[in-house]
DNA sequence: TGGTCGTGTGAAACCGTTTACAGACTTTTC
DNA sequence: GAAAAGTCTGTAAACGGTTTCACACGACCA
């Protein structure tokens, strides 16, 4: 026997619902209807009964409540890396969400490993869950995804066909915000890293920040980027190399905004007086970085959140929801960018 | 009905055991044992029976198996925020040993409310989860913590008879080679940011720097602080203001260092040419700061992979681990110290 | 040939809840 | 005062698996 029981006390190990019952003279279904309220029950005996739940710490199996109901009520949010602050800043408001609606956010690492994913696709299937949030997810997954009979939400990319719903933010306003505020800075070598080409999301920065530039006159230049660290390291080398004229950069994602931070020191160059930057994301490490990080916000909350609601609602009240759904973005200006004093073009 | 159902192929939604036993004309219970590997099973009829799995797909119910089996094969990661990137990568080693044990990790958000963790750790109880790990909680949980049935590791405090087990690092090292670092880089004033002292981390800490400092006959200055950002700018400035004339600073967390740089920055101390800084942690964003963080590396991932493995084994194999788990430190020499040309004190 | 042993199998019990259903008892209604 | 209607309660059947147990069957041996 584990040491812990040694020290702990025992009682509400072993009590299960029968043994409230017993102590409460009544029968188990009588007990059930205490705790769920789902009947009326006479006023002496649910008060011995809640006296015996109180007395023992009695606390029902959720397990056995689960296979009953056929639902865990456990949302699984899987992501490709634990460590993408983005993504962990949407899971902390998944979790609240979820919590507060009465489920539990269950988090699942998958590496970007396709295998991975499926496995955890198809554990959360068995477990009951009510629903999986999926951000990121590899492409080649029709199988598990067609097979899944419960609600799936992606993040930065769209519903279509094969999903329950998305909930992405309005990529194309950003890419055109981003792009009219350096403009307005006074920049006029802009560069875009672009994200991965297979997200809805970096396509539609793409196209707003195109968009600008052509209104505007000027060369829409850009470089291939993923979303991390290290990669922004690679690519802000290449960017460099290839533009180094440029004047202000729109970063792929904030920690691809702080990988040019680095690369931009190590060449000499200050920000923001040799060159302008805008990230994307506003992860809560912009507004710390030095000098401060001005960046297209996304609504990260609301992203999560939305998400969540999403899933209940679609699995609550079985109604179908809507498909695709664009949240707001807006632009934080902070340390990266100086609005020189009416240089309006 | 829900819409995914109806583009996705139904098949392997009502497949049950039962169904696999009809379509290979056995009894569950051989399915079961075949899908188990429980019991020798005839080799025509096992060819049959995994035949029907493949077909439709079916895969067991993770639920009602855990109903029999008392065990859901889920750990519990309770930690008060998902923001804390320490804590985050503890818990990405936390998931992936988990899952290749065949585990999942439930992450549960306590925003430091000792109400929100309690809730969890009922819930988790609740759940049949084998086990739960415990990052920084409330003190004043006993009863949740002595009621609770299955094993519990803590991080960052002692086990004590309470928990089953906990897993530190050595802290009263970090505190010493943090403080013996800065000596060597011929630092004269130290001062040490004490993190709160209900802690044992904390504690040892504060006395491995306090022996150094008595050692070398310097005074062992020091301000209290926490572990987080927003409270290492408080305390950063309360430290300038306390000790204007610091020559070294050791941070209670790399998160706290960070903000450091934000106030020596905005008074115009440079690092580490003005003030050398180690950081305690290591997590990843220190290599990546400008200037990248000299700090105290504590052993992440081992941490969370040892906390995993000691409640798997007391789950599955029944053995009492080891209670109080120490693993070594390390220091990580960066750019905000400056070992001078051979200033051996 | 009859008894023993070993092996694979299915019926049924089990895990701990919830709920459909039917029965007992009370209250209303004519 | 009996029938009808309305309450409350307990029994038993789910939920979907795993495992116990007893049994059938064939091999082996005396």
């Amino acid at each position: 026997m584990p040491a812990h029981k040694i020290f702990g006390s025992v009682v509400n190990i072993l009590v299960h619902i029968k043994d409230i019952a017993r102590m409460a003279g009544v029968s188990s279904a009588t007990v059930s209807r205490v705790i769920n309220g789902t009947a009326k029950v006479d006023g002496e005996k649910a008060k011995r009964v809640e006296e015996a739940i109180r007395e023992t710490g009695f606390k029902p199996n959720e397990i056995a409540r689960s296979l009953y109901r056929k639902s865990s009520r456990l949302i699984g949010y899987i992501i490709p890396s634990i460590l993408n602050i983005f993504l962990s800043e949407i899971g902390r408001a998944v979790e609240d969400e979820a919590f507060h609606s009465g489920y539990k956010m269950l988090l699942c690492n998958s590496d970007d490993s396709p295998e991975k994913e499926a496995a955890y696709i198809k554990m959360l299937t068995g477990m009951n869950a009510d629903g999986l949030i999926i951000a990121a997810s590899n492409e080649n997954l029709d199988d598990e995804i067609r097979d899944c009979p419960i609600p799936i939400v992606v993040l930065d990319k769209n519903a279509g066909t094969r999903y329950t719903a998305s909930v992405q933010s309005d990529n194309y306003t950003g890419g055109r915000i981003a792009a009219e505020h350096l403009l307005h800075c006074g920049c006029r070598k802009l560069v875009l890293m672009r994200g991965p080409q297979q997200y809805t999301s970096s396509q539609q920065r793409f196209l707003g920040y195109v968009d600008v530039c052509n209104e505007y006159g000027i060369q829409p230049l850009f470089v291939n980027s993923r979303y991390s660290y290290d990669e922004g390291i690679r690519s802000s080398a290449e960017l460099l190399e290839r533009y180094p004229e440029t004047d202000g950069i729109i970063a792929s994602s904030d920690m691809v905004a702080f990988a040019l931070y680095k690369v931009l020191s190590v060449h000499g160059r200050r920000i923001p007086d040799d060159v302008m930057i805008v990230g994307y994301d506003n992860v809560w490490l912009s507004r710390l970085m030095i000098p401060a990080l001005t960046t297209v916000a996304q609504p990260i909350e609301d992203i999560g959140r939305l998400a969540v609601r999403l899933i209940i609602e679609q699995t609550e009240r079985h109604t179908i929801v809507k498909k695709e759904n664009i949240l707001p973005v807006s632009l934080k200006i902070r340390e990266t960018t100086l609005q020189k004093e009416e240089t309006q073009p």
